[in-house]
DNA sequence: TAAGCTATTGCAATCGAATTGCAAATAGGC
DNA sequence: GCCTATTTGCAATTCGATTGCAATAGCTTA
């Protein structure tokens, strides 16, 4: 379990407590292909005896800590994920399906370069969002 | 008041029903700069008399009829705005202010050819949302 | 233009995700 | 091992979204 004492160290370099709910969360987290809502969550850590509260909190606690990252993709829940190892603040583009809600996560997206001068107008672009519908829900 | 006779027009067009509240409410979605939320369409009119739920449904109506459209825009409440005139079906690109929550409508985003094809492989894109700091905000 | 059918409304109630309060439990420094 | 600040668990609350149902009111038609 090396994935864990990981874990451990990274939350404590934080200077945070590494206790159980906390590591299984993030652990979780990083298990996954794909953002997960606190309830997917809570639904995969209760069973371990793990309260819906703290695995809130722990959720939202990463976040802050620059461990994790929430997004809202659509469907009025957010999304948890962890950041990319290295650099905290990259985010990927995502793709929502509007029909079965499958949410994907994209490499890379690029605007035209008119684009680019039309938003930056605008302000600064720091996360995309794509919605449409699944090659699977044609 | 030819902003009323004409939604009524295209209401009844529709075979439903032009009752005043749904007439209101879709002049105060045209009267609008902005996507507007459930909360603030009410806040408006509610003091004229019409019932937070009939607001509520009629917005949803009007989007199921084609007549706006409703939106996610990142901060867990749906926005509703107008169709555009013309093509119903017509979705402009949105930039949603993380720091102020002001919302932007976008004439035109474009991606790369490149990004095109990766969108493509994983389903047909049929709205763009842009997230980040507007320049009021810096 | 009055009657009748059905769509719509108004109000109360429900739902579920998000969020908070607080006392009990516990991680980690000493 | 002890002590204290952090974290947890559970109950309760908030708030937007949504529904049920009886009352009301568009609109069609006779």
């Amino acid at each position: 379990m090396e994935m864990m004492a990981e874990a451990r160290a990274e939350v404590r370099e934080l200077g945070k407590r590494a206790t159980p709910a906390r590591l299984t969360t993030l652990l979780f987290l990083r298990s996954q292909a794909r953002p997960a809502s606190h309830a997917e969550v809570s639904r995969a850590l209760e069973p371990l005896g793990f309260d819906k509260t703290t695995v809130f909190r722990n959720l939202n606690d990463l976040c802050e800590w620059g461990l994790a990252q929430k997004s809202e993709l659509g469907d009025h829940v957010w999304r948890f994920e962890p950041s990319q190892s290295g650099s905290h603040r990259s985010k990927h583009p995502h793709f929502v399906c509007v029909d079965c809600g499958t949410v994907t996560c994209m490499d890379q997206i690029q605007l035209t370069r008119g684009s680019l001068e039309t938003s930056r107008d605008i302000g600064k672009v720091t996360e995309i969002l794509l919605r449409g519908h699944c090659n699977d829900c044609n």
